[in-house]
DNA sequence: CCCATGTCAGTGAGACTGAGATTT
DNA sequence: CAAATCTCAGTCTCACTGACATGG
C-alpha cells in the first residue's frame, strides 16, 4: 500500500501535455482547501447540509424528499426532519406531488434562495481578497484549471 | 461534454494579463468540489472535526488545547470533549506542558496517524479514478494550478 | 487581583435505527 | 400482496453557553 513517488521530468515538456497529474498532491491540496474554506467566517450560520439542500433546490428546482436524500447522502428520517426545520424557518415549501399522492415536492422560497445568493457573494468577496495576494501567473493558472475542476466535481456526483 | 473555454469579459484584460481570474466562477467550482468531496464514501467514519484535528496534530506536532481550538474554530469546552473522545479511542495522548502547569499538550498516537494516512490513500485512489476520466489537457491544467491553490489555501489560514 | 487554561453541567441541532401509515 | 414514499419515536454524537477550579 506504499504510494509510489515517481519523479517526473519537468524540462522536456514544451507544451506540458505529457505532464501527468500528481493525484497525491491533488488530494493534499484539495483537502487543505476544503478544510479551510469550511472554517471561513460566515455571516449567517446554517449547517453544511442545510446550505447544500438549499443549493440543490435552487439549481435543480422542486424535488422529492427521496431525491434529496440521495443527493445529500443522508437517511430518509433525516431529510424529513431537515425539511421540517427549513419549512419552519420559511426557507422551503412543501407541495403535494400531483403525479403521486405518496410523494411531496420541496421547493425553495425566495428567502431560501436569498441565503444561497448571500453565501455566494460572501465567498466571492473572500476569494477575491485571497486572489489579490497571488501573482498574476498564479491567478491565471487557477483560472485555466477551473473548467477541468468543474468537470471533475461533476464526476464525483455519479460516484455513489 | 467536451470542456469549452468560456469567453471572458473585456474589462478583465485591462492590466495586460491574458486571463484574469473569475472569482465568482472560482467560488462556484470550489463550493461544488467541497460539497461533493465531503459526501464521497469513506471506509472509516470519523467526523470532519476529528479528522481535521488529527491532520493538524500530525503535521504540526503536539499542541495545546487552546491552540487547537483556534485552528479548528470551535469553543474551549468543545475541544476538551473532542480530545477526550480521541483519547478514549487511543488516537491522541495528553501530556502536561512542562512550561505551564495549567496547560496540556495533545499529541497524536501512531493509531491516529494511521487514520490520516489511510484517509489520504483513499482520497488518492478516488481522485485517480476521476482524473483518468479527464483529458490530458484537463489533467495538466489542474496540475499546473496546484501550487497556486496551495498558496491560496495557506492564505485562508491567517484569515480569522 | 486579573487573566489564561482547561473542565463540568446542561441544552440543542442534527444525524441514526426501527417501526408504521399511506399510496402505487 | 409487494414496493415506494414519507413520518414518528427514541437514541447518539457533537456542537454550544454558562459556571467554575487552578495556575501564571
Amino acid at each position: 500500500m506504499a504510494p509510489q513517488p515517481q519523479p517526473r521530468p519537468e524540462h522536456e515538456l514544451e507544451h506540458g501535455l505529457q505532464h501527468e497529474l500528481d493525484t497525491s498532491e491533488l488530494a493534499t491540496v484539495m483537502a487543505e482547501f476544503t478544510r479551510r474554506s469550511i472554517r471561513l467566517p460566515t455571516t449567517e450560520k446554517h449547517s453544511f447540509t442545510t446550505l447544500s439542500v438549499l443549493h440543490t433546490l435552487t439549481h435543480k428546482g422542486p424535488m422529492r424528499l427521496t431525491a434529496l436524500k440521495v443527493t445529500e447522502q443522508i437517511t430518509q428520517p433525516a431529510i424529513t426532519q431537515l425539511v421540517n426545520r427549513l419549512q419552519q424557518d420559511g426557507l422551503v415549501e412543501r407541495r403535494p406531488d400531483p403525479d403521486d399522492r405518496r410523494a411531496v415536492l420541496v421547493q425553495v422560497t425566495p428567502a431560501g434562495a436569498r441565503i444561497i445568493r448571500t453565501r455566494h457573494a460572501d465567498r466571492v468577496r473572500q476569494f477575491s481578497l485571497f486572489a489579490e495576494a497571488l501573482t498574476p501567473e498564479e491567478r491565471h493558472a487557477i483560472g485555466a484549471a477551473l473548467p477541468a475542476l468543474a468537470r471533475m466535481a461533476a464526476l464525483m456526483e455519479s460516484e455513489r
